[in-house]
RNA sequence: GCCAGCGUAGCUCAGUGGCAGAGCAGCUGAUUCGUAAUCAGCAGGUCAAGGGUUCAAGUCCCUUCGCUGGCUCCA
């Protein structure tokens, strides 16, 4: 967000003894930088420092306007629910939430009546008060108050003096800052109350958080909860059912996906385009069986690892795994005979169905499900070709990213409590995926702690339409497998030596792929992946046979066409097409018939007479070089 | 898996313990029409499933299943 303080917001000053509140007029400025440090517009100054107002349009000001908001809810919280214990109450990216400890859950009636209270503690205009004292006298103040989140907060920090904030009635422990007084609340909305574990562990006692939005203008708050009813349009669940592209049944199971004629054309296009993309850049098409036998998933590891996500089944006495990763096949078809250090890299590519068992509660229409597809690839390379490797992979990120028109933004997640290897092997390839993100120049975020049980993985989160980020691509680094499957390649000095693996997706699945392609267009896919790109439509039924005939030559040109001769208006036809979102219509009646020309409307509504040879290659040119 | 809410026709949704409803979609017929809905008729239901309370349950209670929003987890 831009910083759109006119006056003073950029200035630098130096003074000494002033409140900072005495240096800023504008009423949209909530606190100041002080050589770098944020603090409260009520402090003192004492010396000569540099002094930078914090403006609430600003990214670090709204988060301090947030974590305000959530202070006062939890004020009118407290006066409504004496026996709601709150426990944290941070902002975050697009809001803030606070949990309260408390036997009955909150109500969607009760956010209305808290939401009402929180305007009156606005309307009375508090000020937010920094106290700080003795850690001990904050422990005996939170115990008096009956505050067990507050004390248990307490004994985890380990300065001698806290911080307490004061608003009205309400006193809470918090680092700050804040806002000078409630009255600065221009803009907030309740949005939800949801479940929520203490501190985030699921086997902590479970809390009642209650969801919010806070802005510093009406028009900002208005603009966002737009943004949501946006979103909840592009829903792909929605889409998914009006567009006819895929169902899900109870009778069938949950997470698991039927795909309908147009959802199953979608994907076969996508399906058709990896398979060109990846045998452009010396991927190898391979396929692996469904299910593998228990003993190999015990060597891989899975069965000490990931053995809650899988499903087993057994035939003859012989335990087998249905597979919840590709990776298996893939190291067996490297082991299938003597490598040479000529023959690497080898890259195995696969669109491979898995099937994991995840729990009940993610579930997400395409997004989350139990059995999908993966654009999965192996790559076994030596170690001194690891780092182009990586760089090509990234590479054909950011191609196929910019086709679809997602940016995206990479993260590093490093090594999980429960995995296999060294330390010293974490180390090598984590520093191998910093490395080659530093070389393409691209930023990224460290995620503790995230990576898969083999190894280390590069995150990809693209950005959609709407800014909406999405996990789809990753590149994951492992010198464990290759161990594991005592895999290896006879060098130019004659021994052998063992190759490292790279397991990577682009898509991601073809899933969650498909549901954020969705939401992304809002069903208004490009032409080169819609599921019919042209509808030919009759005016009456004196047209049909001409119809017939377009419609005809359009599908020996492989062009994805529908026919609609029946009995109704144009305008009917029209409307019905433009809600399923075809790309092309393509309008005959007695005037075309006569010139043996075609109407041509596209999505915009714009018109004009053309021939089906021009449409033909109008639709040809859409499909996008690889 | 956990917390909360929800589950009525293919879809969207009314139905406040007393006869199971509407619009759209579907089917039949009429209409032959130039760019977002032509008219009429017909058909469509184990009210998620199972149990209970009641003279009477779509409605109240319990259990199970599923969905939605979160939490934890994740492509």
């Amino acid at each position: 967000m831009e910083n759109k303080n006119s006056v003073n917001s950029r200035k630098l000053v130096s003074v000494k003894g002033k409140a900072l509140k005495d240096l800023f007029t504008d009423p949209d400025v909530i606190a100041a930088k002080v050589d770098g440090r944020i603090v409260d517009l009520s402090t003192s100054l004492n010396g000569g420092k540099e002094v930078e107002p914090v403006s609430m349009h600003s990214k670090e000001g709204l988060e301090i306007l947030r974590h305000s908001t959530a202070h006062v809810m939890a004020e009118a919280v407290k006066a409504l629910f004496p026996d709601a214990r709150p426990t944290i109450g941070p902002a975050t990216d697009e809001g803030f939430y606070y949990d309260f400890d408390r036997d009955t859950p909150f109500s969607s009636e009760d956010l209305a009546s808290i939401e009402k209270k929180m305007q009156d503690i606005i309307a009375s205009d508090k000020p937010f008060i920094r106290k700080e004292i003795p850690k001990e006298d904050a422990v005996r103040y939170f115990t008096d108050q009956h505050e067990p989140y507050k004390v248990e907060i307490l004994n985890d920090i380990e300065d001698d003096t806290v911080s307490l904030y004061t608003q009205g009635d309400f006193t809470d422990l918090c680092r700050g800052p804040h806002i000078p007084s409630t009255g600065y609340i221009k803009a907030f909305k309740l949005l939800s109350v949801a479940g929520a574990y203490w501190r985030g562990d699921e086997h902590n006692k479970m809390l009642q958080r209650i969801y919010g939005t806070a802005f510093a203008s009406k028009e900002e708050l208005d603009k966002y909860l737009e943004f949501l009813e946006e979103s909840k349009k592009r829903d792909h669940r929605k889409l998914g059912r009006e567009l006819e592209l895929f169902m899900m049944s109870d009778e069938v199971g949950p997470g698991l996906i039927i795909y309908l004629p147009k959802g199953g054309m979608l994907r076969s296009i996508l399906e058709d385009f990896e398979k060109r993309l990846h045998l452009k850049r010396g991927y190898d098409i391979v396929y692996g069986p469904g299910i593998l036998k228990g003993e190999l998933w015990k060597i891989s590891g899975h069965m000490d690892n990931y053995r809650e996500n899988m499903y087993f089944t057994e035939v003859d006495n012989q335990l087998y795994g249905i597979k919840p990763m590709n990776c298996l096949s893939h190291i067996l078809i490297y082991r299938s005979k003597i490598r040479s250090y000529r023959d690497l890299p080898l890259r195995y590519f696969e669109l491979g169905t898995v099937t994991r068992h995840e729990k009940s509660g993610v579930l997400h229409g395409l997004l989350r499900v139990r059995q999908f597809t993966q654009d999965d690839a192996h790559i076994f390379c030596m170690p001194d070709q690891l780092i182009d490797e990586i760089i090509s992979i990234i590479n054909l990120v950011d191609e196929v990213m910019a086709l679809f028109g997602f940016d995206y933004e990479t993260e590093i997640s490093t090594r999980p409590e429960k995995s296999i290897g060294t330390d010293e092997e974490w180390e090598l390839a984590t520093n191998a995926l910093k490395q080659a993100l530093e070389v393409k120049g691209l930023e990224y975020d460290i995620n503790e702690g995230d990576g898969a049980f083999y190894g280390p993985k590069i995150d990809i989160k693209l950005k959609d339409a709407i800014g909406r980020k999405w996990q789809c691509a990753t590149i994951q680094c492992d010198f464990s497998l290759p161990q594991r499957f005592d895999l290896s390649y006879i060098g130019p000095d004659g021994q052998k030596h063992r190759p490292v693996m790279l397991h990577r997706v682009i898509l991601g699945t073809i899933e969650r792929f498909m549901g954020v392609l969705i939401e992304h267009y809002a069903g208004a896919f490009p032409t080169w992946l819609a599921p019919v790109q042209v509808v030919v439509m009759s005016i009456t039924e004196a047209h049909s046979g001409y119809a017939g005939d377009i419609a005809q030559r359009l599908e020996e040109d492989d062009i994805r066409v529908e026919l609609d001769t029946r009995n109704e208006k144009i305008g009917y036809k029209v409307r019905e097409a433009r809600a399923m979102k075809v790309p092309y219509m393509a309008i005959v009646g007695q005037r075309e018939m006569d010139e043996n020309t075609i109407t041509l409307r596209d999505r915009s509504g714009k018109q004009e007479k053309t021939t089906v040879d021009d449409l033909i290659s109008r639709i040809k040119s859409s499909v996008p070089e690889i």
